[in-house]
DNA sequence: CATCAATAGTTAGCTTGCTAAATAATGATT
DNA sequence: AATCATTATTTAGCAAGCTAACTATTGATG
């Protein structure tokens, strides 16, 4: 018992972040299934989601950086979203050069129906795993996601 | 004090697997600007990491299955790493359709370079985190991964 | 008010994920 | 031994990330 099997995050701990990379590419997969029938995928998916989150009216710009992808990605999935008539650019009165961005009235039914299949992956992804055990992953993932964007723009307030 | 602010998995939870994503973005162009220099890309970083883990001698489908990438995308990948003379396929003598990979001395070589580079990010990534919360992180991972490979191939022994 | 740097968005083209279909070798069955 | 399904890999082409370079608008400065 002198010596016995490494505990389980120094096995892993070095490569957690291949193993967020793995997990990822498996849930995008997933997602993509549950939601392909809807003509979705998980990018147009994310994005939707998080126009949710900062809200309707608010600048491609922003909701790049709130995605974390970078602009040409989002222009392009958003054409996608307008062909569908999901979403809609506005030009800002004040400002030409900016688009706000709004949901139709199909594109919010859209997320409404979209979520409830999401909804299923996410109780499948967390099975097994208790209410405090989810709470400290989230912490760790809010922590994560700082340190990572402190990294990429060294010179920025974070709030 | 009957309706405080929700507490943050009632927040976030819903959109961990988004969180996972954009982390997982952020982080791969951490990995691409600290590698870059070496002729590295995350990409072929994960293969040449996952090559180490799973072993030398084993075939693409074991690896890929391993980086849970589809068999393309690994083969894509390899013809890269062979190009810049890091990994050698060798056929099985054993049987025939099969490729086993190796790394060259120079891949070995490499990899142990990478690893110091890739080191400081995980460093960064880990900071304001203690042991603790990593071990019952990585525990999450782990059985999030189990959860969706399980998903994906619902008739399938876990091990 | 003319110019010039900065900012929002787009376009073009690369990387690397994917699926579908082709190729080649194996193993089972007649 | 001939055929046929299965398995390992590759090829071809689409999806969605990226960077670099372009356009249009703003705002600051001479």
């Amino acid at each position: 018992m002198s010596d016995k099997a490494p505990a389980l995050h120094e096995t892993l701990r070095p490569s957690m972040g291949a193993a967020m990379g793995r997990i990822h590419r498996l849930w995008r997969s997933a997602i993509n299934r549950a939601v392909g029938e809807l003509g979705m995928t998980e990018a147009r998916w994310a994005v939707l989601l998080h126009l949710v989150k900062v809200g309707e009216g608010c600048t491609q710009q922003v909701l790049a950086d709130e995605l974390a992808i970078e602009m040409p990605s989002l222009t392009r999935t958003l054409n996608q979203l307008q062909e569908q008539e999901l979403i809609e650019r506005r030009r800002d009165p004040a400002d030409g050069r900016v688009h706000t961005l709004w949901f139709t009235p199909a594109g919010r039914q859209r997320v409404a129906d979209l979520a409830v299949h999401v909804a299923k992956v996410r109780e499948q992804i967390y099975q097994g795993l208790s209410t405090e055990q989810l709470d400290a992953f989230a912490e760790v993932l809010l922590q994560m996601e700082t340190n990572v964007r402190g990294m990429l723009n060294p010179g920025e307030a974070s709030a």
